[in-house]
DNA sequence: ATTAGCACTCAATGGGAGAGAGTGCTAACA
DNA sequence: TGTTAGCACTCTCTCCCATTGAGTGCTAAT
């Protein structure tokens, strides 16, 4: 399925020239535009051989031609040249970085946000689950009467914290051995097979601290609830509204409610993700609603699990921008993430 | 600017009509609706003293009337009771409540969440900023080799928290008595009122130790930076799909802009909000672009200051549904955080 | 004061003509 | 044999106009 030259350079001028007017392109625009040293008649020729082979497609007989699907994915594997940050760019996402690098939550949100900037499309960033991280320490630490901070520590160095309610009173050494008792039970465990189980053992080891154990469970309980899950972040999505294709109230809405919930996102992108960029072209994708969607996306790692950051935006896509950026972003990212989190 | 009995009843029912059909309303629809006694003529006459009055207006010459803006105001001021949660809905506003005060940024957020949902409309909630607490205790937390937690506590017992550098094989002693120096400077203080000049005190009070100080006070800073802003949470802006009057895309698009970032949208509530429900009706609002946009929100306290909750939407809105709503949800919360946050 | 009747207004809808863009095919050309 | 000019053809898009129908305001009768 390799094409010659000519063809070639004709379905990518299409493709550029589609991606840039989401219109049909004609066969006078193609050469006009590239300055072709052929005549419209001939490139006539080829677009009828390139709509065989099921790269292009016309909309209806006397309009242009514009790019399947297929021909998308031919250009994507075989002409596309990414283009990664530009200088400018770069320093912006420094900036970025710089600012915001001191709390996980806001940095990762402001990637997203800079990943939608700067390809014009929705982006989203997975965070990525801790179920596999170890319990390593739990801390109860006193604060205004009747109250505790609860500090559970990973081994990947993951911080989760969460106010509980003590007896008031009671000795902060008393609280000391409590946790101690909780480390001792827990330590080493995976955090996914942290069991209710394993509370007898705790009531049987402190029979007069009930109440503390308790509520100190409870945290727990809600911490893990909120941590393992992957979290997704996404920002732009309304970006969206600028595509004409989507100008459609009806499909824009159910776009723009998927991505609005956590749960279909998720489920939008593929389980097993590698650290290079993956592209999927609109029919490609498993969920029935992101058919007319194209995906480009990586894995990074984090806290010692994969998560995922990408962009999604319409089947005429700037493909050579988005994979260029979810490249670069994706590398220094996960650079960021080997020396802190 | 008192109505006769029988000009309330058919601006009230010209209300209820245009709001649930987004149409103008007929004077035989008025009639025939509310099987009034008296003819569509004579309904006539009344709507165009309403009109004259400037409680109607009239789209062109040949369509039935709309409520202006100051119809509704008039309805909102004097005609419309309050709807308040019904009981189904009161038991969900518990159950989310249950499932979720563990953590106030997660409970604010499925509080946002009901809101739009019971509504129907876009909903926000903005969490007051922490300046005026007071700085109560602060401590250093080892961690894994290399770092340690650092907490900050405000009398109002907000916790704030952040992670921190410190050199290898520091002793917790060592930390400790960092803090203390920490505590005795800025003790007592409201956080908007910590500035950097402080610094120096610290740096002459404890020579050696000036890594740990200046990573502790970049840490301060950041939280701060972070908790002195308003944060604002919106939810369901989605809604807004479903009014008609959003169907023009630019419009439309104006709006989701608008309830997308943060900046705007702090701006669009009055600075000074009471803890009774209020009502900007289009016009009635500064930002020009919400002009077109109604308001219903009120006031509740979170760690002794205010916070805002509200929705947003068409005027043309179920103000009776909105207003009870928020009116339920406010005192619900109002409620809660006198007790926990 | 209320109502029936009627002429009038104006947005919305749908059909048809004309313009314009682009094609495929044919025949001529290098 | 590949390339090109020319031309008839197709199909969408836009504009225009006539028709329809809902709703009004006014007048005259009750």
């Amino acid at each position: 399925m390799t094409l010659d030259e000519r063809k070639r350079i004709i379905l990518e001028s299409i493709i550029k020239d589609y991606v840039e007017t989401a219109e049909p392109v004609g066969s006078r625009a193609v050469v006009k535009k590239h300055g072709l040293k052929i005549s419209a008649a001939t490139v006539r020729n080829e677009m009828a051989d390139l709509e065989e082979m099921g790269y292009l497609e016309q909309p209806h007989t006397s309009a242009g031609r514009i790019p399947s699907q297929s021909g998308f994915r031919y250009y994507v594997d075989c002409l596309m040249e990414k283009e990664n940050l530009d200088e400018q760019e770069f320093e912006s996402l420094q900036k970025v970085v710089k600012e915001n690098f001191q709390e996980r939550d806001n940095f990762i949100e402001e990637i997203a946000h800079f990943l939608s900037q700067v390809t014009n499309y929705a982006s989203f960033v997975i965070l990525p689950t801790v179920k596999f991280n170890e319990f390593k320490n739990l801390q109860i630490i006193p604060m205004e009467q009747g109250k505790a901070l609860l500090l559970v520590v990973t081994d990947m160095g993951m911080i989760m914290h969460r106010k509980i309610t003590i007896p008031e009173g009671m000795e902060a050494e008393e609280l000391q051995s409590i946790a101690q008792a909780f480390n001792h039970i827990f330590g080493g465990k995976k955090l996914d097979k942290m069991r209710r189980s394993d509370l007898q053992m705790l009531r049987d080891a402190l029979k007069q601290r009930r109440q503390v154990i308790d509520n100190a469970l409870q945290a727990i309980d809600n911490l893990l609830k909120n941590n393992q899950n992957e979290k997704v972040l996404v920002s732009g999505t309304l970006n969206i509204l600028n595509e004409p294709e989507f100008k459609n109230l009806d499909k824009l809405k159910r776009i723009l409610t998927i991505l609005d919930e956590d749960g279909p996102l998720k489920n939008i992108i593929p389980e097993a993700v590698s650290e290079t960029v993956d592209i999927r072209i609109g029919r490609e994708n498993e969920l029935e609603d992101i058919k007319e969607m194209s995906l480009v996306f990586a894995g990074y790692k984090s806290f010692g699990e994969m998560g995922k950051i990408g962009v999604i935006g319409p089947v005429r896509m700037e493909y050579w921008k988005a994979a260029g950026t979810v490249e670069s972003v994706r590398d220094f990212i996960d650079e960021l993430f080997k020396k802190r989190f």
